[in-house]
DNA sequence: GCAAATTTGTCCGTATGTATC
DNA sequence: CGATACATACGGACAAATTTG
């Protein structure tokens, strides 16, 4: 027993070595956004190796989103403020590849709706407090011009909330997963029946939430929210994933 | 007024033509993980493109986490299961980048770990009950040994914990965000003068948390885990940071 | 165990469309 | 408008790695 443990050595490709430095260059700040990298030509000059390698490895970061390149963009590839577009890429293929269900989704929802409420009713400005009447007033003036407009106001709202939780993973999760959803049902909701009786109630019920998170009272405004969430989506969810969503209702 | 509104044409590259081929492919199910992808020169011919073309798309592929290839395999690339190794990185991305900070990091697993304890409560299983006593068990086990053992067995709770909230998302969220929060500290954990009496409070306190999951009480079990993990976190949390999780706390 | 065949990794040269000055 | 530099894409070539008989 003892001696060194050893670790398999991996052979790593001359474009890898690439991608490695130009994202550590990004991490440590040493790169930032609007600044260019250089030229193709540069690249390879700089790693010594071929232009295939560094357009290889270009590929790569702007398949991440670090940066982008344009044909005769003289300056060259330029570094891209980070936006959370990766994040919902891989988020949307795990959706439908590794099969996450409506259900599942409407009660991740859920998590982070009632979450955000929750510290929203205690770090909320006033600014953000007018902004969310605003956007409450925006989805009362929807209802009667159409779905799209009102699904905008109700984004508003929603995304303000998150904001005032002061929490960037919320907030970042709130959107990518709010994405992922509306893309499998909205045209559902917009089809519904009763959608303008849905409307009507999800607006009383947003302004019961945003009462609770004016008077400060997070936990009400956690519940509330939930109950707000369930009432809008459990129409679409399959009966069978329902008793899970209603786990969160207390 | 009216006329056809035309959509601005963007000029969209070869390799990514191949790349939605084949992802479409891979979400749609006609190519699952383990089947293999045409070698480099087929698929040259069946898309009538260049080697370097069908590399690129390859790169960004692979960038994806959706096929891998070796040199020399002449099965040609394989296609992948999904793992949630890219939805890390870009999370780890965007911690870094985007400067999210410790408090956040760990306010987002108190939401998680919370709403998992929640769920858990009412849909665990017998079997995922005695998975938690064994895993409360090993860090009895591991006061002594050392704090990497301890850890181990921390993580085995919370994510079966996480498994029996039914919920996917929470499973790999908690998994990506807690990697994050111990790359950033694991160190300074290790090194902490108190961490034996940090790991035996911690013990008591999941305890409690799995006595509150085991009797069913979901409320509770949500509000002991986020005391939990906060007593357990706050000292290596900003003091500037700490209300925003005491906001959690109720 | 070995050698052939196949495939990937990498390099080089060239042609073409495009953006900038 | 022309000149220049750039990214895109193509094709050929060789070495390294792997599988297979």
């Amino acid at each position: 027993m003892g001696g060194p443990r050893f670790e398999p050595v991996r052979t790593v490709r001359a474009y890898e070595r690439i991608v490695e430095q130009v994202e550590e260059a990004i991490e440590s700040g040493t790169l930032c956004p609007g600044q260019r990298l250089p030229s193709e030509r540069d690249l390879m000059g700089q790693f010594s190796v071929s232009r295939s390698t560094v357009r290889e490895a270009l590929r790569v970061l702007q398949a991440r989103g670090l940066v982008r390149s344009r044909p005769g963009d003289p300056h060259g590839a330029e570094v891209q403020p980070f936006t959370p577009t990766e994040l919902r890429k891989s988020m949307t293929m795990l959706a439908r590849v590794d099969g996450l269900s409506l259900g599942e989704l409407v009660q991740f929802r859920m998590v982070l709706d009632s979450s955000a409420n929750l510290l929203a009713a205690r770090l909320r400005t006033d600014e953000q407090l007018a902004e969310m009447d605003t956007a409450i007033a925006a989805m009362r003036a929807a209802v009667e011009v159409g779905y799209d407009e009102f699904s905008t106001a109700d984004v508003a709202f929603h995304d303000t909330v998150a904001q005032a939780s002061g929490n960037k993973l919320i907030q970042i999760c709130t959107e990518v997963v709010r994405s992922i959803v509306l893309g499998l049902i909205a045209d559902k909701i917009a089809a519904a029946p009763d959608r303008v009786a849905l409307m009507r109630q999800s607006i009383r019920h947003h302004e019961e939430v945003l009462a609770a998170v004016r008077a400060g009272d997070g936990p009400l405004a956690a519940r509330l929210s939930r109950r707000t969430m369930y009432d809008y989506y459990v129409g679409y969810v399959p009966t069978s994933e329902r008793p899970a969503l209603r786990a969160l209702l207390e």
